[in-house]
DNA sequence: TATGAATGAGGGTTCATTCAT
DNA sequence: AATGAATGAACCCTCATTCAT
């Protein structure tokens, strides 16, 4: 019984974290009621209530749910054979992660996430950490393109980090106040930046 | 009388916009009540409904507030006599208004807004406004360095336009989420970057 | 299922259209809170407004309720089979449901809806009907009668009708206005001017 | 000064209640606020506190000036020479002061205090006594009729008094609630009744 | 496991009234 | 006599959460 338990709690949280994005995506987390995310996920207030403790732990399982995947990504990317490819391959994979379905849902979650991280702890403690990692992970990659001089030694692999990452995260904020942004011009740019320093 | 009076209600709609500040970036927007900022301005509910029609006309100036902050600090550097410049000055500017007193919580109300805008279309247009004004000045700038073969010309100006303010808006993001950042390197990359492309 | 849950949302909803009556017919449409039918029905704010989606609904309600029952005395009396008796009739059957039970209270939600109608479209739209049909209901008896001699032909039946509805509606108000009132009197007065004009 | 005090008074009240009786009647007694008043009148809030000790007292004026006048109509008719023409005079001038100016405005007034003496102890007063006059005066027209055999001596004078001030009460709403309504038809009806029985 | 009616604290807002000027 | 900014209690309503079934 207990894998088909399991099968089953893992099917009906899916379930709700779906209808939660989808609400949150379009009204808010605190625009959003729990009636809202009933409503939507077909559901009675009483069955979530048996997956979830509360609307927070709805919203910060979506927030570690995003940090885990945008972990995996790096992940690929870090562990990719050519080391002397691995960035100019993360900013495609990130960047080609980007036109996926559900992803513009997704990207405005993150936003979201970044402002309700602001004044909520355990928010803050994911989202942070969905940050710090990513810039260890690239930190360790802009070394090693360092070491082979494919960038300037003379700065703070940090740094270069920061600014690569500051790409992303700047280019997710523009995308999703504006679908009419010309992606395959920013890659390049991106790419050019990198390349050429 | 009107002057008085004008001024006055100046003086007392900042005073309600500094509370309201002061509380949104401790408890985010929806977090914070009307009482919050009651207790936080001294003034009773009364009066904060004389001077703003609710608490999302209260938001919506704080957003506005920030854009027209913005659009001044571009223009500025805009103006600068030395073209070939601008945009070296650009950055230095707005990395140096980042050390003022206030900014932090500027700058968290300003991730908030990037949140709230993706569910309250009227900080939506606000928003908007204050990333497609400068990603237009900034085109201009790169255009202008394009002719003078400082920036390389196969490249989207508005492509490199919207990089280099990622750069600024990961920055700001980072910046809140991290209050131990080394600016000064950031901004060594950063300059690095643009430079060398 | 939905036939028990049909019948309890009937009687939930009763119990607060109850409770209401009994608050406004003491306190009036705006001096009684929400609070007041709340603890006057024993339910809880959330509760009632599980079953109206406002205040004014209730009202609305409150006055809906009231026509249809007073529509229906008409049709009562409209179909009995003597037709020479129906205006009799219906004198007598309109007057004998004024000393049932809850009949002040009935009476008294009838003048202030009629105050409130001035003021408030919905409810003057209720309100309304439940004058235009009793004038409808009252010129085709008026014109029968005449047709038969009972009534001079030469005056207009509407006027006649409205007449006859203004000794109803006379009365309702100084019923309400004082108990003393002989309710006995007044209908012989009545029945006369009608016998023998 | 005092002469000129009183008047200033006197004029200063009436530009209140003149405002007032335009805001009561389009909007309720409770819909509109003392702000509205205020904006109507031209004065400012404090003023009006300096006439009127609340918005309470504006209505029970509102409501005894009411009351003045219709004892005014009723002595005018009742102190004419021709006896035994004092009734259908009273009817005339009854009707006919339903052509004035203001008249609607004022006939709105008298139907919102019915409602509103039904839970406002001091404006219950008002309209009692506004009732009670009526049906005395009336009653001693109705007996001196009934005296001089024409109206039945077997009925009761106050239950026909009650009839016929019941013909205007009605007549008022039936009026305000359909400004269509033929007044002379009407007037005709009631001289027909009161005349033949 | 699942329901959904019910709870009630707390939300944003209004407005009769006051009082320093 | 007059102003009008300010007050703050009270208003209507919402919604995260619970629990009897």
């Amino acid at each position: 019984m207990p894998k088909v338990s399991r099968q089953h709690q893992e099917a009906r949280k899916n379930q709700i974290i779906e209808a939660a994005i989808t609400c949150f995506s379009q009204k808010g987390f605190h625009r959003t009621s729990m009636q809202d995310i009933v409503a939507e996920s077909g559901l009675s207030p009483g069955a979530i209530y048996l997956y979830f403790d509360s609307k927070e732990e709805i919203i910060k399982t979506i927030a570690a749910t995003r940090h885990a995947k945008e972990k995996e990504i790096m992940a690929k990317a870090f562990h990719s054979q050519n080391a002397g490819k691995a960035l100019t391959q993360l900013v495609d994979i990130f960047f080609n992660s980007l036109l996926d379905t559900n992803t513009k849902q997704q990207r405005i979650m993150g936003v979201q996430l970044w402002g309700e991280a602001l004044s909520n702890p355990s928010v803050y403690e994911i989202v942070r950490h969905g940050i710090d990692e990513p810039i260890r992970v690239l930190t360790e990659l802009v070394t090693e393109y360092q070491k082979q001089k494919l960038l300037p030694q003379e700065l703070s692999p940090e740094a270069i980090a920061r600014v690569i990452l500051a790409q992303f995260q700047g280019f997710v904020l523009q995308f999703v106040m504006d679908e009419q942004l010309d992606i395959q011009e920013y890659i390049k740019a991106v790419h050019h930046l990198i390349n050429h320093s």
